[in-house]
DNA sequence: AGCACAATACACTCATGAGTGCGTATTAAT
DNA sequence: ATTAATACGCACTCATGAGTGTATTGTGCT
């Protein structure tokens, strides 16, 4: 259910009594949960206030408890935006792969892609990226950050390239066309209100839409 | 030739001798300039390293003075962002009046507008503003910034419900259309590179025609 | 000459927030 | 029961950077 759940054993799964007493991996399973909440805590302040107007200690304190405990399962705040950003690219990587996997035409991948693109957007963690800039992120981390979104990158042309060859777009610059989309769809990332009148599924289909037609009247 | 240079009196123009001994008019647009170098040199480095990694010290030596100088001309750093970001903006909704005031269909001024936009985002203060969340801005300051932003906005709008009415472009959702061409157009300001292979009036042309034709295939 | 003010610097205060040393409690392993 | 390890908090250090009090110099005004 959870992203962030890598664990391999169900805490309390079948064939095990719920007893108090925690074996092993049930505790590994305790901790990368108590992790989580502190990324899912962080992640909501940093796109709330944005990542360097908020303190580890407000962090915590929404949470009820202290700064000290953030620094028992993250070495730093710098590892805390690296998790965070991570998780945001990892989901659109996974979209991108999911996407390409379907059948049907190259147009008819991409457009899932792009949906699906833009919605991973109005969430917490997609949110977190598009409003990152690369100054947050320390020396170390930066070079992994850069690394998922050159993946990121290189599958959206990918995509578009296939589309073309198999005739289902436009013979369009890949090159530009995959920045002006990554664009319109990091955007929502600024204005997405989940209280507004708008789901993030009407949204996607309106602005996918817009960008497979383009403005112009169509001559048919 | 400066953006801003609001001095009605020409320094050294007509009918005045070049002295060393400046006038009242004369010293003021000294100030004047003194301020935009600060506003250009704080713009740099906002653009950089962010706003925050940047200390009005860094700024300050990057013109050999001092950051109590600095001071003499703006108030806080707070304003020295919304001066620039400031800038920024009122570049944007000049192109829009600009644009509005040429003749031709609603879509020829439209794409005028466009051109312009993504133009004005890879020039200093554009990048700033794109570059810079609303958290980096004081209580004060949000006002003003929040307000110049919905003109763009609206005058956005009115441009393509103009050019919905007089047919020459589809009738689409003006509101998502608009977030769409403005979340395009803005993402420049995040990789645009001055030292790249594509000029910034290649780049807008490129967009604006992808915005404009979409990726489909035309039926005729 | 003498006053007023603009321009600039030096050196300071002060708050904030990242990261840490150490002490304590709870649980697991033997 | 004792030991080891994990979890957590308190209170601290320390650097950084925004903003200021004050002194100094130069220039225009009368």
């Amino acid at each position: 259910m959870s992203v962030l759940c890598f664990c391999e054993f169900p805490v309390n799964g079948p064939g095990m009594q719920n007893s108090p007493f925690r074996n092993a991996a049930q505790r590994e399973a305790d901790r990368a949960e108590k992790r989580e909440a502190v990324l899912r805590a962080a992640v909501r302040m940093f796109n709330e206030r944005g990542f360097f107007a908020t303190s580890l200690d407000d962090v915590a304190a929404s949470l009820g408890i202290s700064k000290r405990t953030i620094y028992h399962y993250l070495a730093n705040k710098d590892q805390v935006l690296l998790e965070c950003v991570t998780i945001g690219l990892q989901q659109l990587l996974r979209a991108a792969e999911e996407a390409r996997a379907e059948p049907g035409t190259g147009r008819e991948r991409l457009v899932k892609f792009l949906r699906r693109y833009v919605e991973i957007n109005m969430d917490d963690f997609g949110i977190c990226v598009t409003r990152t800039g690369e100054e947050a992120l320390s020396r170390e981390s930066l070079p992994r950050y850069r690394a998922l979104k050159k993946e990121i990158d290189a599958a959206m042309r990918q995509m578009l390239n296939e589309a073309i060859n198999d005739g289902s777009i436009a013979p369009i610059d890949i090159k530009i066309t995959a920045f002006t989309l990554a664009g319109a769809l990091n955007w929502p990332g600024r204005w997405y209100d989940p209280k507004g009148a708008l789901t993030p599924t009407q949204i996607s289909m309106a602005m996918v839409k817009v960008l497979m037609s383009g403005l112009d009247t169509r001559s048919e």
